[in-house]
DNA sequence: TCCTAAGCGAGACGGTACGTCCGGTCTTTGC
DNA sequence: GCAAAGACCGGACGTACCGTCTCGCTTAGGA
């Protein structure tokens, strides 16, 4: 039978706590102004029971990630049926995001961080979609006859966010219009 | 007659100092890792020195990358004539420099810098040529009559750099034959 | 009739196993570095085992001293019959217990605790002697004979370990010899 | 010429800034309560200017009891030309600040840093005057024929100074007239 | 034979202080 | 007036213990 570990369990009021001050000072302060002892202390937690969990500040921001408190959840293509309407509306749902000042300076932190750390790099992709949420998306489209190639039309798709990246980091200023033109240009080819 | 500023004039010999120091830390231990107080001790230069002219380690990279420390030329698009060809080895060069995992690692490192900081993003644009390099390069080659429109391939370029960010910042694998056949199917429309 | 408590008793083996660590690591580390936690890992005890049995270190140090785990029983003055030989072999073992070097930073530990909680001062006043054990020794002197006055004798043993204790903790060297002449001389008069 | 050291000098102000902080927060918590934090927060310093320029906080108190900021200065025995007077003064002086409550528990947290660390006990032993302040009055009073011996009589001011610390520590209470009683005789024979 | 109160090892928890590192500023001496 | 050296105040780092608080398990009366 299962060897029940002694010792209190962990506190799952803790927990959210932090990841609860986690996002919201990072939402508000950004990458680099985030700090452990700042996490602590807004999330009314001692600094130890922190690293007793994490390792790092990325570790934190990664988790958070994972549970959709960092970036909506409307990121995740969905499946109405038409593939052109749902790829437009992912495209635009993440440019819609870069393209107001706050989400860029949230979505330049994001980078930031997961530049800096693989943790969040991975749970960025998975945010972002672009990891198994769009291609199991268009390999429906293609079952159902509305495109060719999933593979093609997923690289499409990534090139658009990379631009949206690019341009984010390069402060390059983005034009929506520009997005939906490539979209419709390359689901008509 | 106008009175010219008294004192000493600005030392090159320190300028260059810190610029090395700071290529050399940059490329070896990444942007977080990088400190005043390090690039300091490591070109024989009091901190002030610093601080009297630039405001931000950032801002010490940027003018890094401005020098082609950072990074190499060669990201700035060649005319051979070719624009196929020219095209290609731009492409080629930069995401050659991103498949190595040390090159892959500085990138991380400079896309880190650039989301923090509006001046290294700046200077990481004109540094890879999406700026008005490739721009040129391609009018160019609508001059010669070799494609149509330059803003079409330029979109292209920009979004291939793109995929290399993202890949990049989302730990996803670069195969190096995508890029190339990406060149070559949107070249041939 | 007394109502017996109910529920396990107070496990012996785990107050022998804090105790045995206590004085251990009092020994090698002093008082300082010595910890409840260190106590409770090295005793393979429950950090609330201690707290629910003592309310401090230092009530843990006394009960160890009270047991005689921390200072040699010979501090308590013998009766051989001769006043002299045990006044003096009183004085000897205390001195020669100090004049160690390992023995003096024991020594040291025990006044910085005593000074620190007045648990710890009474018990070391016990386990020196000074307290009843040397006058009842001198009392009996009295009666015998040999001597006068016990309480004079006893003022000049405290004397004497006031010496030893003042020399300590202000390093300056004890000359064995000192001692000696001291209790020769006092006891002559 | 002496070589001039470059970069500012050591502040003079956040020195004594320091001083005075220890020796307040000394005097009213006590030595384990006493904190390097407290200390820093206190003086308005940071932790850093401590740390550049003492090693622990024993370092400190040391520092503070060199100056006579712990310990009156009359602790030093006088010379009024009446070894009798000074002598019993001496010893009163020390009697005196020990007898009171507030004077015993300062005394006891005093003893405990110095039996802790080497430094402070050197600096007791200064600031007690056992060392060679006492020694050089005995010496003139047997210029003066007023003694015979000034070793012998330090033996006697040494040992009145240990009955005093041990009975600090033990807890065990202080008879003013015992000590003036000690002297007496010592001094008539 | 069960019930239940207490002790126990384990260890998570909110805190405080540690000693270090670095940021950005200020203050010297030397050129 | 620039530059080196480096002291200064401040603040965050990651660690060690504090004393308290659950946990699940064991132990031993009393019902």
């Amino acid at each position: 039978m299962a060897q029940g570990r002694r010792g209190a369990p962990r506190s799952e009021s803790s927990r959210l706590a932090i990841l609860d001050a986690t996002s919201r000072l990072f939402a508000e302060r950004g990458w680099d102004q985030l700090t452990i002892e700042g996490i602590a202390s807004a999330a009314g937690v001692g600094k130890q029971t922190i690293y007793r969990w994490w390792p790092s500040k990325a570790a934190i921001l990664a988790e958070c990630m994972l549970e959709g408190r960092i970036i909506p959840e409307s990121f995740i293509p969905q499946d109405t049926g038409d593939i052109r309407a749902d790829f437009t509306a992912w495209v635009d749902s993440i440019l819609g995001f870069a393209a107001t000042e706050q989400g860029a300076e949230l979505f330049r932190s994001i980078i930031a961080a997961a530049a800096d750390h693989e943790d969040v790099g991975v749970r960025l992709r998975e945010a972002l979609g672009t990891d198994s949420g769009l291609l199991a998306r268009l390999e429906a489209a293609v079952q159902a006859g509305q495109i060719q190639s999933a593979r093609e039309v997923e690289a499409l798709g990534e090139a658009l966010i990379g631009v949206i990246v690019l341009r984010l980091i390069t402060r390059t200023p983005l034009a929506p219009g520009d997005a939906t033109r490539y979209v419709e240009a390359i689901l008509a080819s």
